[in-house]
DNA sequence: GGTGATGACGCTACAATATAACCTAATTGA
DNA sequence: TCAATTAGGTTATATTGTAGCGTCATCACC
């Protein structure tokens, strides 16, 4: 996510991490790094393939591996309909992940709706259900887009799944 | 999906198809029987091995084809967080896809929750945003799971995704 | 400074999910 | 009937994600 530096996103979430006492190693960091970098998602893979770009050859359990850390910290979100990955904006607080993915740019909007939130919550309390992890995800066409292509059709299959 | 009888759900498929002027072959309508008799969902993999319970040997392209014509024609949703397939209940009309899935015992409940969708429209109005295929699924524990173990905690890593 | 416990990482192998590409068979519409 | 279209069979392979094990670093404590 280009939209901050990349080195305050660093900066803060070294600060986070020590004061959590968990430790942001130089894999982990690195991981970080490249998505922040990253005006897109990524997949793991390519992120593995990024960080092949230096000296070393490595595995992709080390890339899991610092993902699993920094989805626990809340320092990156995972896109599940996309099976990629985006830093996050705003770590310090909690909060749900909801998405605008743009369908044919690949852009990723973050954003943080306390209607959705709020509906979600008295959804699942309505029906006696304890929510832990909301995906929310919403696939289209950013404005951008839609702009320079009118017409421009989602490649999704259908509206009705 | 077992809360409907799975043949009246066929039948309605069945007629909506012959509405569209589409093909409910024998595979996709196979692929559909297999899904509304699980209580829960199911990999692609997982109806594989089902389909191949009976005489012929398949391939996964088949199930894949099938499950495209399905999800095309609104007849199962994908669960993006599962990679499973589950049968819709009711297709006739369109609607978001909402759902609330216990990581306890895994079944998913199909809501569908208008303030959710209100919120969603919003929210993407609000940049401009053109939603095609929204993606909303609350990972928790569901009200039987919590009732028999009060102290249960999801499998899921964090809160804060 | 040792030392044992824990956590992080390198590495190999493999599991699970999904698709490409090509060909044959069935169905449709004229 | 025949050409066009759609569906399905088949092989191979791409993509995403884990298991399991050994080694090294770090930390708490003596």
């Amino acid at each position: 996510m280009a939209e901050q530096s990349a080195d305050a996103v660093l900066e803060r979430a070294a600060a986070l991490c020590a004061r959590r006492g968990v430790r942001l190693t130089a894999q982990r960091r690195r991981v970080l790094e490249i998505l922040c970098a990253s005006a897109r998602p990524l997949g793991a893979y390519d992120i593995l393939d990024a960080m092949r770009e230096g000296p070393r050859g490595l595995a992709p359990p080390t890339v899991y591996r610092a993902l699993d850390f920094l989805l626990e910290q809340g320092l990156v979100h995972k896109i599940e309909s996309l099976h990629a990955f985006v830093g996050c904006h705003h770590p310090e607080h909690p909060h749900a992940s909801q998405f605008l993915i743009c369908d044919t740019c690949g852009t990723v909007t973050e954003i943080e709706n306390e209607g959705i939130t709020r509906s979600l919550g008295s959804a699942a309390s309505a029906s006696g259900f304890r929510p832990a992890r909301p995906v929310v995800e919403v696939i289209g066409i950013c404005s951008g887009c839609a702009k320079s292509d009118p017409d421009a059709s989602p490649r999704t299959t259908g509206g009705r799944t």
